[in-house]
DNA sequence: CAGTACATCTCGCGA
DNA sequence: TCGCGAGGTGTACTG
């Protein structure tokens, strides 16, 4: 990985085109070619940048850039498509390299993925005398998240989500319907489930007869804590 | 801005919990607090990070961390969240800081909002004869990209994307159901434009009476030349 | 401030 | 490889 802080102005021409005006920013060239242009703020997202697999070359300026006052140029080309980064250096004012090597990864905890086995693991939640007929029920449309079945034998469909939004109660009703139209499982209930479900998100649900139903993650990681698998 | 590459693990508690194995990674602390943990690879967003805004606090390594080869821990701490990111530093090879300022910002073209100001303007790519009545015509809902009048007279509801999604397929949906309970507009045709429709869309669409256009940019922007604003 | 829609989204999973 | 959905999404804009 290559460091540089440097006075530069940036153009981007590929899915779109975009310019950075002069200014000192820091320009990260990884090993796999990319490069990232970042500013002193923000958030996680570099002002610019091009993804890998690219490769950079480092071209001197033509007679115009140079009188511009342009020392260097760096010419980064995606090697998939024709996307484009070009970064027009007038100072530079820190290069440092170093080698860091493959990096072992990210281990992740509390995404959907666990919510969802959780919520199959405590399927009572939904309800007394629920269970479980499984997980990522494919249907043509894409997967319902928990099909089930409640107290009374009828069908449930469960869309679960960390927020609960208008999306997400969309993406259940076309389940939904799909579903319905399935003699074998028809009637089909729908249940939303999520750690936070937003009011209007709600009362569209409630709207189409979905019930709505708020889940606590940590008690029910509580409930899982037998083998709590990373710490 | 302040560059470290260092040995170190990191674990971030927040909305979710994750954790980074020991190896040798780019640490930047940004002005505002915020900090980024980069490996050499990936895309843009980092391997783990704290948004901004937050504090920085680097403290002397607990008697078992100590043991165990940390030389310094630092905590990051949101300002706004209990979100927290924790960094156990073994060893550092490089340290640099620099003084950027504020970044004057990116200047984009060819987002959705040019495409908008395109299809205004070549009004006919909807097809022979039609007119444009206002682009962004606000309902209760929200609003309508674009509201044009075909050659027959009848009221035409567009609604434009880069990438045309299901989710653009229903928005559109919502806004010809409230429009076409509008006497004075009904009834309302629907087209969904964009550059690339997925084959789902396309489907959902259709079966819903709504039309289908791609949109070719290049050709809408070559006929727009005249008037090339950035470059 | 919240809510909404877009993004050069990125990332991971499954067909 | 492509399609699809989630994200600690981020970001800009509107009310």
């Amino acid at each position: 990985m290559r460091l540089v802080i440097a006075r530069c102005s940036v153009d981007y021409v590929g899915r779109l085109r975009a310019h950075l005006p002069l200014a000192v920013r820091l320009l990260m060239v990884k090993a796999d070619g990319s490069v990232l242009v970042h500013s002193d703020g923000g958030s996680y997202k570099p002002l610019n940048w091009m993804s890998p697999p690219a490769t950079m070359r480092s071209v001197a300026p033509d007679e115009t850039d140079a009188e511009a006052g342009v020392t260097e140029v760096w010419n980064v080309q995606s090697a998939k498509t024709d996307d484009r980064l070009i970064i027009s250096i007038h100072e530079r004012f820190s290069d440092v390299s170093h080698d860091l090597g493959v990096d072992p990864g990210l281990i992740k905890d509390g995404v959907e993925a666990d919510l969802q086995r959780l919520l199959a693991e405590q399927i009572n939640r939904l309800g007394e005398g629920h269970t479980l007929i499984r997980r990522e029920y494919m249907t043509a449309i894409g997967p319902v998240d928990i099909l089930a079945r409640d107290a009374s034998g009828a069908t449930v469909a469960v869309e679960l989500k960390r927020r609960g939004d208008i999306d997400g109660v969309e993406q259940l009703t076309r389940y939904l319907e799909l579903l319905n139209r399935d003699p074998l499982l028809a009637p089909v209930k729908g249940i939303f489930a999520a750690q936070q479900i937003k009011p209007q998100a709600r009362v569209l649900a409630e709207d189409r007869g979905i019930t709505c139903l708020t889940l606590d993650y940590d008690a029910m990681r509580g409930v899982d804590d037998r083998d709590s698998r990373l710490f």
